[in-house]
This record gives structure tokens, sequence and C-alpha cells, in this order.
DNA sequence: ACGAGTCTTATGCATATGCATCTAATGCGC
DNA sequence: GCGCATTAGATGCATATGCATAAGACTCGT
């Protein structure tokens, strides 16, 4: 069946703005939940997440850009986020030789052990409150 | 197959947490979307959503706490942004003859059309944004 | 009727965020 | 080699947010 751009279906849009709505609603009670009880381990959710990018990334280095990317954070946002980490000694920035805008972002041996404290505390949260909004949605 | 507390699944975290990545890639990318678009109606998302469901309810007026629940918001958060819109004169406050602790919140007739006005845009975002990563996921 | 406990909303404070912009470095055409 | 466009990352600024708490209103037991 066929519509005119100007006049969409009503209820595909209207599907799509429910589900919207679900997400957000999914996205804000896990990340609050998150923050939360991360905030045991000193670290955010986005913290946590940059964290375990750098852990799951080949050397535990990743450029900047690459590493805002695979947190979903802005650019400004890493670069701050990046800041604090690395102020709290949990990871370095390291130039690049190759081109000297791009740095480098690793884990301090400081960084890997508090990822893994704080892991089993982000797991368990992810199972509590997000085992009936995120399991099997996987693909 | 059983698995001791202590030892869940290693695969079962895990992708609970992929999903959860997944998640957060989602939000990001339609909340900065729809903030980006909809400031052309003076609007955030979580205005937005504000306004959409005040306009869902049946007299176009929910309690302070029921809004804050339905708009997936904080009440802090929703308490600032009734002000905003109140001074906006989207909408406004009216004290509960039963419980006077409680407030009514309604909107204005500028608040329904300034959402007429917006809620193309925001559909045509979750269109043109979301229809990869919302579509068929309504359940 | 009084007081303890609960609920509803507002607010002080600290902070994370996005956009716009800036600087420095790179690449590309000529 | 020299400009010009592009790209990487940092930062000024304004703002939205969460947590903790405050203040006022309600409830219920005694």
């Amino acid at each position: 069946m066929w519509y005119p751009d100007a006049m969409v279906r009503r209820s595909d849009d209207d599907a799509l703005a429910a589900d919207w709505h679900q997400l957000m609603g999914r996205y804000q009670r896990l990340m609050c939940a998150l923050d939360r009880e991360l905030a045991s381990h000193d670290l955010t959710a986005s913290e946590f997440e940059v964290l375990q990018q750098l852990e799951l990334s080949d050397d535990c280095s990743l450029r900047m850009s690459a590493l805002a990317e695979s947190a979903h954070l802005t650019q400004s946002a890493l670069s701050r986020l990046v800041s604090r980490l690395e102020r709290d000694g949990l990871l370095e920035r390291k130039a690049c030789e190759q081109d000297r805008r791009s740095q480098y972002v690793s884990l301090t041996a400081a960084g890997r052990s508090r990822y893994a404290e704080a892991r089993p505390t982000q797991r368990k949260v992810l199972r509590e409150e997000g085992s009936d909004c995120l399991v099997g949605r996987a693909g």
C-alpha cells in the first residue's frame, strides 16, 4: 500500500514515537541505576563504558575519535571524560607518531583493575534492572 | 543447565552488556538528533516529551508525579522543566483542591499549538534516524 | 488533638553535556 | 613550496540533570 510523502500513515509515525518513548524509558532507568551503583567505584556509567571499550580493544589503546565512536560519546564529552580519568590515573594519553593531531588513549594498570572491580557491579545492575528490557534484544 | 550465583554464565552477562551498549548507542544518536532539530521550535526532546504526554492525557492535565513517571523524568528534572515551560507560557500549574501538596499541570493553547508545530519535526527525525533501530521493536 | 512518619514538590549544589569555536597538524592541488 | 580545505582534539559558555535535602501537607494511631 502506498502513501504520499506528506501523508505518511499516522499509525506508522505513532508506532515509531511509541518505540522511542519506550527506548527513553529503558535508557533512563538503566542509566540512573548504573550511575547510582557505579558511584561506589567512583565511576559514572559513561566512564565505565570508556574503560570497557579500551579493555575490549586489541592493545587496550584507541585513538580519541575511535573511542568516542565506540563509547557513543560526543567528541567534546570524551575529551573531558578522558581528562578526568587521566587525572585519576586510570588511563593515559600518548602522542601518535604518525599524526601529531591524534592522541592514543590507553588503560593503565590502575584503570584495568578499576574496571575489573566495577564490572561485577555493572553486570549485577544489568541483570536486576535490565533483564526485562534487554534480554533477547541483542539480535 | 545450572550455574552457581557467584558464577553466572559469562556469555549471559556479556550478552546483557552488549544489549545495553546497543541501547546506549540508539538513545544517544536519536536524542542528539531530536535536540538539534527540535531547537528550531525552541524545545528540547524532554520538553517535547512532556508536551506530548500532556496532549495524550485525558484532559491535557496531569499531576506532577504522574507526569514525571510518564515522561521518564526525575522528579527534580520535571519540576524545573515545568518551570521553564510555564515561564514560556506553554503550560500552567494549577493547585489541586483535594491535596494541596499536589499540582496539576495542563497545556495552554500556546502549548498545544507549539506541540502541533513540533510534532512533524520530531516524527521526521524518528523516521530518518530511527527507522533502523526502532521499527519492529514496539512488541 | 497531637506527633511520628509519609508523601509531594521545590531548590542548593555539583557536575556532565552539547554546540560553537579555536588551534594545530595534515593533505591536496597547483 | 605555498595556500586552502579538512581533520583531531581542547575549551568557553550555557544549560539540563541527579542527589540530597528542605518545607509544607496529609495520615494514622493513640
